[in-house]
DNA sequence: GGACTTTAATTAGAGTTCGAATGATTAGAT
DNA sequence: ATCTAATCATTCGAACTCTAATTAAAGTCC
């Protein structure tokens, strides 16, 4: 049931960034960017695309949103003007500081009573599935003549 | 790097969604569903929610798309009229047949590779995680006054 | 200096996804 | 029989997401 795992992980990620969006008023990747901005500083739009995993077109789409409310800021560098920096705004600073760590905090206050050996296991195993997820993403094995010979889980 | 696994989770199966429907015509959300019709037959709109682990509101969208194309028929139930069940038609059983276990190969692929005990691992944490982040949904966590006390990851 | 390539950001277009509101229909209670 | 509550499906509005195409600015090579 790997892919009825992946499926349910996936949901429960986007029903968290609602339940976020109406407690703090930013969603998941609104927070996610948010945070990069907060650690990475003056950073740039596909700076901040390989922090969030996310597309650089998503990226401005979130980004956009979030320079309308006042909460970060945008302008292009002088010394390569094809290059736009973000920054975070005093409110900004101020939000991101409130919600942090908010996302993902009931899974690590249900990952905290394991014992540690466990949790780690868990940890590390969703990393390689990560990894081979995204290897998979890069090959595509969708434009292999192959097909799939090895049926999942099932 | 708990939650970064999960973005790159959820991207990874975005992608595999788009590279699926440049294969076959069917993204992921779309193969899915219909493998449920395939299994379940006549079926309502409510169990393909569940099956799929989508809000049936989604389950609607895609099936209007898919009735569409002739893929699946939708016919509500003469006894209980509130209820519509859908079927799959001849062309849907083909392309269902022909696409079926496409989705999640590349990953299962990769999995085999494993010796049989860490590919266990692998499966059964994964399923843990969902677990405990389906259930955090539930609770919700943010609804706490509480916060989060507990930081994720980093 | 001009032509070509590369790099960065953005826009356009399409699809998924959810919660909440709505519409129908059925079931239950009096 | 009627009124109310529950159930099933659907529509609506909003956000995220991607790829592909576009625009703008640098860099490279003669």
């Amino acid at each position: 049931m790997l892919l009825k795992s992946i499926r349910r992980i996936v949901r429960a990620n986007d029903l968290q960034s609602r339940a976020l969006a109406k407690a703090t008023g930013l969603t998941g990747p609104q927070l996610v960017i948010l945070t990069g901005v907060a650690e990475l500083g003056e950073v740039t739009t596909q700076a901040l695309a390989d922090y969030a995993d996310l597309s650089s077109a998503t990226v401005v789409m979130v980004l956009e949103n979030l320079e309308l409310r006042a909460i970060v800021q945008r302008y292009r560098s002088t010394s390569d003007r094809r290059i736009v920096y973000t920054r975070l705004t005093p409110k900004g600073t101020e939000l991101v500081n409130g919600a942090r760590g908010l996302f993902g905090a009931g899974l690590a206050q249900r990952l905290a009573i394991l014992p540690a050996g466990k949790r780690q296991e868990l940890i590390a195993s969703l990393a390689s599935i990560a990894d081979m997820v995204s290897e998979t993403t890069k090959t595509t094995m969708l434009d292999r003549d192959a097909g799939a010979d090895i049926s999942a889980g099932r």
